[in-house]
DNA sequence: TGTTAACTACGAAAATCTTCGTATAACCTG
DNA sequence: CAGGTTATACGAAGATTTTCGTAGTTAACA
């Protein structure tokens, strides 16, 4: 079975998820409703039977109405892109998104805050870990 | 003619980007030598002509070797890069992604002081700004 | 109970990505 | 200058993404 590494989910396929973090677990019917697009209902439906396949989604088909869940939370989704960014883009280097990313769109002073704290987390995590891998 | 928003880069050209910024304007053998991949020549000079229809790079073709240069520099692409994702994948938070990429994947004490000084700067920048726009 | 409504499955089309083979044209070299 | 080398152009195939229409099935209900 599933022998693929779980691709990248599609910016179709990213919206969709999005809904199903915000649902919870949901039939194809209710996501299509909360997309903002003018699509059709087959089109949502097809999306969300690719992505079962795809292991971006189950779904309980013990129902007439099948239920969708998302595969990962949207937290290890959004690590995980993060990450993936990281490696395709940034040299690996996570600090150099997170700066590139705070310069195209500056943050909050909460915000800034909140990502001081983490830093200072990380500090006390590993005081000293070099450029390791 | 080229009336696109500048579509995201695939992997591919981002592969391909990777070897201009690196070597500056170059041809497609230049190129197609650097590539890890064992793919063929003409594959990396089809993918280099499409990225110049794209308006990825631009082209000099006064000379038989055709010489090619990214259109936008390395830091330009990321910020956009790091900016699509937070629009796509983080409700338009900066601060989000920055957070993720770091949990992700950790960074060195000399990269966090790094993020410590860049937060130092955005809050002299704009004392507060809260989350406008 | 016979229609209508709601669902899923299937197939197919248009776009884009990635990969090359082949055809041509231009350049060197002996 | 002939023959081999190196470039670009073109076209095409297989995969994937996004989009639906149509078909067939199950459920609801009047």
């Amino acid at each position: 079975m599933g022998r693929h590494p779980t691709p990248r989910p599609t910016d179709g396929e990213l919206a969709i998820l999005e809904v199903l973090w915000r649902r919870g677990p949901s039939t194809v019917r209710e996501v299509h409703d909360e997309l903002a697009g003018d699509t059709a209902y087959t089109t949502a439906l097809k999306m969300m039977q690719i992505m079962a396949d795809k292991g971006l989604a189950t779904r309980d088909t013990s129902q007439r109405s099948h239920v969708y869940t998302a595969a990962l939370d949207q937290a290890k989704t959004q690590q995980w892109l993060a990450r993936d960014l990281v490696d395709r883009a940034f040299g690996g280097s996570a600090a150099q998104l997170a700066m590139h990313a705070l310069s195209a769109k500056s943050a909050s002073s909460e915000e800034r805050a909140e990502i001081r704290r983490l830093l200072d987390a990380l500090e006390d995590g590993d005081p000293d870990e070099g450029s390791a891998r």
